[in-house]
DNA sequence: CATGAATGAGACTTCATTCAT
DNA sequence: CATGAATGAAGTCTCATTCAT
């Protein structure tokens, strides 16, 4: 048998690179339940080679879903509307954020599995590994706006913005769930179109500031339902 | 050996019962990674007829999912408020929503597993089978409360109970995500206690009906978000 | 759920031979790995009724073999001639027996199974149950012509008629057991004829009585293979 | 766990090998019914090891009784006598045939049950699986024999080798069946071993060269039994 | 370092046989 | 007595991971 040796920490890079472009086509198209033999297989390496450059099949799978936020970062920064209102560039990130993962249903799945699984129990504890740095890094292109906004006094100013971010973030996702698993679904018309478009119409709504409002306490007449 | 036996229909579906009762406790508790072998051990009989009264490990798991929101649907019946404002209603129901899934935070990640895999294609297509059906039947709680808020004119008058339902329902879910993934989040109180009663007001307040409000289109200004 | 009980010992019986017919057809067509379910299925009774009246699956199987010997018996009292010449009488007979066997191949293929497989270990220890009871009805046939040769000086006197009959006998279904593996072979012609015909002549040549010859002690000139 | 690796060709045939001979010594015990699991742990590896060697139970089992014909080669070889007669050397080989069978009864049983039972349909149609190629190399040395009696004039002419060989193979295997189920019957003496020595003396008489004698064809009385 | 081989765990099946009703 | 249900044993396969070379 011949085979190339990765002598170079260069070369090690490209080939770690190669295993995780083999990883990326094959999860993104069907999911964890591909056999860690056929990735290698298509980085033209064995098994036991892959082994060498990640731990385990989830540090890979998740090394891939590191990768899809690189993409999505992308689709964000061209989103950036510098001298569009608050809320036109809100929306334009958010839509931007949702088009992206009807675009890559697979690897938005992928995140969400990413979540509902316990991966960080089973991967290195190195934070370079996690998801979680990856997401933060996206985090600041929704909160300039939101911040934007805030200095503008469109938004309450008892909402900070962190929440804010979370708030739209997760409602999005929530939605995509629903959205991406709904194989028939067009993705830029019809049904879920409208709703993701009534959805954050709601929240820019629900977050404008008036003078007539409130704290975020629950009302007085819920004392049943134990408060948080 | 000696054993017991299901004759009657009633026998059966009590044996069922039983698969399905050791099944949730041991998924719940570990997820989908327990061994069939075990579950069948757990109610007391063999691998071989556990597998007479499911078709596959997969079918059992997403019949654990189910029952699982029958617990579900009883805690929103107890959360049902006759006699309160249509806020105070939509509000119970969204916080015992919420608290349910953060006192069954493996049940909430089993339900989102199943939304992040293709359960649906290794499950026989049997509609009884599918937790969509299940779901349904838990909407009209919370279709019920809007439509009496439409009827009061609190909401917007072109937003369907429906679609708010749905958009309620999915933050949080979407929120819960990261709530259960944060194992040291103290359940009732806290920041994720304090976001989900930000996100609900918000959600409540963005879907209040008023004067000077227009339709979803997508505003003038965003040509370059293809549109949905 | 109904069904028949079978009170009488004459409705038992009529079971009984339901089984068997319903195992002969299977078991004569694909062998002794048809499972008891479907011999159940098809004499239309459970497959624990089934149990009732046979021990077990090899009981069973060992029944249909004694069966097909019954059939047996009759084509090898068809090929009796009471007034041909001993020669073509034993003739006679030896084809009867190889022609039945290649009409039915399954069947002698059991018969071999039989005898392959340790069949009375796993079967009740009655006689009755035996296949070499029916096996031994079959013998007089030959014998007796046998007989009927050493009466009339045809064969060597110091071989004993039941000797005789043993070694053509296994000669054949030595043979038969190549010929029956043999798919492609036609029945009544071709190789597989012409051999048993040699096979026959050269049996009854070997056994014709002879002036010149003497026992059956093996050669001088064989002391290394030890002697039986 | 550390276990040992077989890298090379030699080694991993050494490895099949291994397991090939812990499944002889199981199966010539026990017969079939022994588990795959078993024949594994013997041989001191896994079972999935296992069948990463050989395709299925079935598979190996055949390769034990190819296995057991290498054995029996040897013997035969050690049979042969160059300057002995052609009887006596007919006589000899015979003997260690059936004396070899004798010796390892199950061994024999194992080849039976390969043609009652359809083996081939169940094993991969190389023809370096079937027991038929091993079973083809023994026949020169009992072909070579004869055709040194032809040569001598001691067969009839018009009685092919090949013929000959089977017509004689075939009757001891025939009374084999029965000898080696004779639990009590004692190998080298007795009646078993009386009924052999006259078989191969009536074959060999049968053969023989005489000046008086015709075809094959069946005599002319036999109309009834249709000819083959 | 690269890799083929080994492995343990577990899913799923089939099936003869037995048990409880 | 008849039977549906239960079961244990075993075959087969897949796959993540590890070991020895």
């Amino acid at each position: 048998m011949t085979y190339l040796q990765a002598r170079s920490d260069e070369e090690k890079n490209r080939r770690k690179k190669a295993i995780l472009s083999a990883a990326k086509d094959l999860f993104y198209e069907r999911g964890y339940g591909v056999p860690v033999e056929e990735i290698a297989a298509r980085a033209k390496l064995s098994k036991a080679t892959l082994y060498l450059y990640f731990k385990n099949k989830d540090e890979l799978y998740v090394a891939a879903i590191r990768e899809g936020f690189l993409t999505l970062e992308e689709r964000l920064q061209n989103a950036i509307q510098p001298d569009g209102s608050v809320e036109e560039s809100l929306n334009a990130l958010l839509h931007a954020f949702v088009d992206h993962m009807l675009d890559n249903r697979k690897f938005f799945r992928m995140t969400q599995h990413y979540l509902a699984e316990d991966f960080r129990e089973r991967i290195s504890s190195d934070p370079d590994q996690l998801l979680e740095q990856e997401i933060n890094r996206l985090f600041p292109y929704v909160t300039q706006v939101i911040e934007r906004g805030m200095d503008q006094g469109i938004f309450r100013k008892d909402l900070k913005a962190g929440d804010f971010r979370t708030i739209a973030w997760r409602m999005a996702t929530g939605l995509l769930d629903l959205a991406v698993a709904d194989e028939s679904a067009s993705i830029r018309e019809g049904r879920w179109a409208e709703l993701f478009r009534k959805a954050i119409t709601i929240i820019l709504e629900g977050a404008r500031a008036r003078r007539d409002k409130g704290g975020w306490s629950p009302e007085k007449g819920r004392p049943e339902v134990a408060g948080f």
